[in-house]
DNA sequence: CTTGACTCTTGTCTTTACTCCAAGGTTTAG
DNA sequence: CTAAACCTTGGAGTAAAGACAAGAGTCAAG
């Protein structure tokens, strides 16, 4: 049994979050004592390695809380939790497409800067961000 | 010469953004009539374009202000601009890679779950979650 | 009993890039 | 002249995940 410091401190988060954890659902204290003290058990330290690690995984509050939901429920099986971890991965590998996008062009604008000394106003690393040579990214943004 | 509407219009935003723009000090108007319109002369829709283009390529409001400062300075050089590009790729690459450490980790979430009729209480991504699967994470989102 | 560490609730603030609304003034086409 | 389309300012709201602060109560140790 845990106050929230001890338990904010096994999960290396500060007391702000457990309560603000706990104010999104995600949380509940295990008891409370007279003065009104959050007690929590060891089950609630699991939840909230859960919650650390699933947004280590790149999950928001908000899916975590499904996640958890789903936990819950009689209905759902382990392929539930399993497409919903593929769905995930979907989403971040957009992301990290549209960052390697950015990453090239700016690749791309990075090059063709050969003569370092040149005044600004001939930079044609801004020249080129003022006209159009994003244009290729422009189809690919659009996915 | 062209009318707050125009000029969203040719940039593909909203005039919302043009006046959002203003207030933060990226885009200001050529002129305004006596009514008050704010009128935008060639320079601007180049100007406009150079922040959207800029966004594409990751930077923020705050980041392209600070271009467009460099821009206008006297003693900056092709170098310099050259230099904040370089800085934003690294920026882009981290972000990346941390991604892709999140994604690693969600495959192999998911290869462990070999048998998608399990119940849940069994569900081996629920148990890795709970517990410590994600170690090997932690070293690295130190970085 | 007192001191210091801990906890309580309530509420506001942060960042980013807009978006929407209200209530009114202006311009333009017919 | 009128109606539609455009423009003005000002202010509020949005998501996400907490951070921070004030003022008061509580607990353990000496």
């Amino acid at each position: 049994m845990h106050t929230i410091g001890k338990l904010a401190l096994q999960a290396n988060v500060t007391t702000d979050t457990v309560r603000y954890y706990e104010k999104e659902g995600l949380l509940v204290p295990t008891s409370k004592t007279g003065a009104g003290y959050r007690i929590y058990d060891e089950e609630a330290v699991r939840r909230l390695r859960f919650i650390k690690q699933a947004q280590q995984c790149g999950f928001s509050l908000t899916e975590i809380r499904e996640l958890l939901t789903l936990r819950n429920s009689d209905e759902a099986c382990c392929k539930d939790v399993k497409s919903v971890a593929i769905a995930k991965k979907l989403q971040l590998e957009h992301k990290i497409k549209a960052l390697q996008i950015m990453s090239l062009a700016l690749s791309e604008l990075i090059v063709i800067c050969n003569n370092e000394t040149r005044p600004l106003d001939e930079c044609p690393i801004l020249v080129a961000l003022e006209s159009s040579i994003a244009k290729q990214m422009k189809g690919n943004s659009n996915g």
